[in-house]
DNA sequence: CCAATATCAAGAATTATTCCAATTATTATT
DNA sequence: AATAATAATTGGAATAATTCTTGATATTGG
């Protein structure tokens, strides 16, 4: 679900203490950004977004708050090739296309029923922890 | 394939051109690298590697030849997290598993039949130019 | 309330990669 | 074969995203 910047609802609820994670004013507008931008912004983006709200905000700051929320589980980071890391709510599993003519980001859902690890030949004994899913393309708009 | 350094048949045959890429001394060294370690260098490593050969070849000639392979389709690209790219002479369709303990990369496959595009639901239009698949995790080598 | 701990801010440091300018090598042209 | 035009290579400087460091602030547990 996308808003326009102008319908976002003004206050999503978000929980005083997420996973063990505690939920500091910074961390919490860092979520909150992330939750109203479904663009899969990128730290900088988040940063500048955030400072409406928190002006005294550092760069370094949305980075640690970035990491805390990935490393409980909270957000996801993504990756294309070498660009700037993007983050992103949605926990699903799920990929990513990337439009190479807009820099849009889709996510992209599995046909119901499909588990990726089913389709794979893993080594025996592995055991998956993260999986990314990128796809780079165009779309044509014909 | 994996060979002992001491097994590694002293020339690959590698032709004057690829489509349409000369092949220079140092793209045919960094590429016949690529063939013999199969264990996904970095750049750097590459560059370590091909030294022996062309002690005069400098890390900024092995980024070139590298990305040069790259866009015609010789090798291919690997990007895990925010890490070093990594590079691969394995062209068929497949993933890549990143063991964490060891830290070493294996080649994954699909099982027989299996097409990635086929399970997504790609937004109409889409035309797929690259995929990754990359898995990170652990081998259990209970 | 106080001590211990966690978080934050600002700027410096790091690191992979790219860029740049000068040289060298290759190919095409006469 | 000589020369001109083009492409590739080098080495070092520049870039950019991210991480690190240090001191200040805030929060929690006792």
């Amino acid at each position: 679900m996308v808003y326009k910047t102008s319908e976002v609802p003004a206050d999503i609820e978000i929980p005083e203490e997420i996973s063990g994670l505690r939920m500091t004013r910074q961390r919490q507008e860092v979520y909150r950004t992330l939750m109203q931008e479904r663009n899969h912004p990128t730290a900088n983006d988040v940063f500048m977004r955030v400072k409406d709200r928190l002006p005294n905000i550092s760069l370094a700051t949305v980075y640690n708050c970035l990491e805390a929320l990935v490393q409980h589980g909270i957000i996801r980071q993504v990756n294309f090739e070498r660009e700037s890391s993007r983050y992103c709510p949605n926990l699903s599993e799920h990929g990513h296309f990337h439009d190479e003519t807009t820099g849009v980001i889709h996510d992209i859902d599995f046909k119901p029923g499909v588990h990726l690890a089913d389709l794979l030949n893993l080594p025996p004994g592995a055991v998956i922890e993260d999986v990314e899913i990128t796809l780079r393309g165009k779309l044509l708009t014909a």
